[in-house]
DNA sequence: AATGATAATGAAAATCATTTTCAATAAGGA
DNA sequence: TCCTTATTGAAAATGATTTTCATTATCATT
């Protein structure tokens, strides 16, 4: 619980950034949180703890968590982005099936398997041919959900 | 090109809109425009044909047509959605590299065999799981592009 | 072809997520 | 501890998208 501020804080430092509290708070966040979450989310959990971190900082730490690949964002039309944190023991990937109706998302974890087999065959020849470094991926389905399916 | 209007009609008129000329003039352009266009683009290169057509309506249309399945609604997170028409033959199919740093879209279209037999197959099964009629995908990497690799 | 109910349109105003500005503060190397 | 400069927060600005509302156009019905 100490060794992972310091490996934190170095890996920040690394970047050429500094280790700041909203910094710490915001990422703590995203480690305990289930799913996607919004800016917003992110500002009033955490402003019972810390008022004082305000909604511009969140925007920011967001996007630099994102541009050092330890978040991801997403983006299922609703007009505001959700992100979420990379886990390093990839357990919690997820794709997506959005309905164009009514814009549920609905979180699908079968197929790993395959998907996994799949995903590292096209990452490393695209990443050759478009001299890409590939950190992530997503996968999206649109059509309608259960509910929307009826009254077209 | 006549059945085509007639055709189009009917489709709108069966799903209970109305066929306008707005609609039309914004669906032909889709159809000619090669790639992911934003509202914006369409309202301006429509504006020297229709100057009438309004960016509102511009943006109805689009979401419409997005219910209607006829387009697809992508969010490459510059904060502004890009609509591609949903073409039949699937000739154009394609899928995307967006840079993490600044925010190049690299258009692939390389594995479409092998792509389909995955995509296919979890199709099936999640529209029978979660009971969701799936009409498209996207597949998205994210990463560095060849420009970004270096400096980080 | 004329009529009428109402869906669709456009202009302007409103909304709302996100970004910018700028003065004050804090991180961390010296 | 000191100093440089990245970071922060509040407020204002931005900019894409949506809403409002009076006007217009579609098309089923006559």
């Amino acid at each position: 619980m100490h060794g992972r501020r310091h490996a934190r804080a170095h890996f920040f430092r690394h970047h050429g950034f500094r280790f700041t509290l909203p910094r710490e708070v915001i990422l703590d966040f995203l480690h305990r949180a289930k799913g996607h979450v919004s800016a917003e989310d992110i500002y009033f959990r955490i402003h019972p703890v810390c008022p004082h971190i305000g909604l511009t900082t969140v925007y920011r730490t967001l996007d630099l968590l994102n541009r050092m690949g330890l978040v991801t964002k997403f983006d299922f039309g609703d007009g505001k982005a959700r992100y979420e944190i990379v886990k390093d023991g990839d357990s919690s990937h997820h794709h997506h099936l959005v309905c164009r109706k009514c814009s549920r998302v609905i979180d699908y974890t079968d197929f790993v398997k395959e998907e996994t087999r799949f995903i590292k065959k096209i990452e490393e020849e695209l990443s050759k041919k478009y001299n890409f470094e590939i950190d992530s991926h997503q996968i999206h389905f649109q059509g309608l959900c259960s509910k929307c399916k009826g009254g077209e």
